[in-house]
DNA sequence: TATTGAAGTATTGTTCAACAAATTGGAGGT
DNA sequence: ACCTCCAATTTGTTGAACAATACTTCAATA
């Protein structure tokens, strides 16, 4: 018995499971699900002390927090002003797609030698979609709709590439708290996803691309002309 | 005089020059320098209480600069165990090559609607290879090569896809020092970034793209080779 | 010999209290 | 309405303290 092989090398990695993990990373989570729940509204501004007291951690620890965020670009810290629910403006949700455009593009065209799984995900993003639309659950369709492009990113099969992408898509979920009718921006695109998904399954990558694509200008275009009122 | 125009609006964000910056942030400055120039190697252990003591700044400072350089990847956080300088593998090298690949590629090809002076920073990027060549310092011609990548993610236009490149080449540099024979392995791509720079100062983008292409296929797969022996 | 267990030590995680430095807001004078 | 100055508030940073965890050492055991 000894004779250990290395069958102990596959073992999952456990670590996460465990509570291995800080409490500033546990308030970072927090602070982020309410950013991105919209119950911070962006422009507000997050008192050390208020906050510190609220969720019973010392100022340290939730300073950390903040670092972590801001560098997610959920929160803008001003120097000596203190910290920010970032408010995007027109300008960013051009960059966000002209950053989001070549990643998830690359991924789909690359998507022949996706890890296995991924394509899974992606097809369980679109019925997660479809299943909020069935109940009416309208923030469900756009959170389903960022699952999709999540896992969009994950066919690229990069760890980094998937990272890059959360934060993207985070801070997409920012935007759409700033633009005028959030509510009916997402449905549309729920047949498109499909169609996208079905592509990529048949291995038809390429027109998975040009639609995509295609969803990008329709998108990019129709969020502009939403910020126009604001900023 | 009191008709301002805008003029003012036009003045350049001063507010880095003067000393608007955390001692957080210029702690992690200079780890980081000294992390991508190697001074620390990938491995190393950094003590809190060493640090500190070094830099005389309190240990919770120095854990925020930490935070900082963890989310650049640069370090590594063990909870409970330290941080590390991070220790790229042969999987990291892939990865950061899946992830520069499309973003650098795109911006290539979108770089007939670049920013201003975009392409004037790719050939001051050329030509600082050149002159590191020039006078034998291989670890500026090293440095000039990163310069020369950063340079074309930047001729996408956009905040988020440049910040993500510098990232990434900051990691590329730290997997160079982990590599077996650093030295030699820049000079080689000098002529390339020259011939990559003179298509994109022509117009000519998808030539340039291709070779673009082309370049990472060879670097990469070199580099693979040269990581090999380790890990 | 190799593995397990039980100290003791060193290091990180987190809190707290204090003070310096900066921003904010308003009172008061012009 | 505008400017100056002052006080209140908030952030920036420090140092010390204690708890929790990991590492080391060494003896005991199979």
């Amino acid at each position: 018995m000894t004779v250990t092989g290395d069958w102990i090398d596959r073992l999952p990695d456990v670590a996460e499971a465990m509570g291995r993990s800080s409490t500033a990373e546990r308030v970072a989570d927090m602070l982020r699900e309410l950013v991105i729940d919209g119950a911070l509204a962006p422009g507000t501004r997050l008192s050390e002390q208020k906050i510190s007291e609220k969720f019973k951690v010392s100022r340290n620890t939730l300073r950390e927090a903040f670092r972590l965020l801001g560098h997610e670009r959920l929160l803008v810290h001003e120097f000596n002003r203190g910290v920010f629910v970032a408010k995007p403006g027109l300008d960013d949700v051009v960059d966000l797609y002209r950053a989001r455009r070549p990643l998830e593009l690359a991924a789909v065209r690359g998507a022949a030698s996706a890890p296995a799984g991924a394509v899974g995900a992606v097809r369980a993003a679109v019925e997660e979609g479809e299943a909020a639309e069935a109940r009416g659950d309208w923030w469900g369709i756009g959170t389903a709709n960022m699952h999709f492009h999540q896992a969009i990113g994950e066919l690229a099969g990069s760890t980094r590439v998937a990272e890059v992408m959360r934060q993207l898509l985070a801070e997409m979920r920012l935007a759409f708290h700033v633009m005028a009718a959030p509510r009916e921006f997402h449905a549309p695109y729920l047949d498109e996803n499909r169609a996208i998904y079905e592509r990529l399954a048949d291995g038809r990558f390429e027109e998975a691309a040009e639609r995509l694509a295609a969803y990008f200008d329709r998108a990019e275009d129709q969020l502009v002309r939403a910020f126009a009122p604001s900023r």
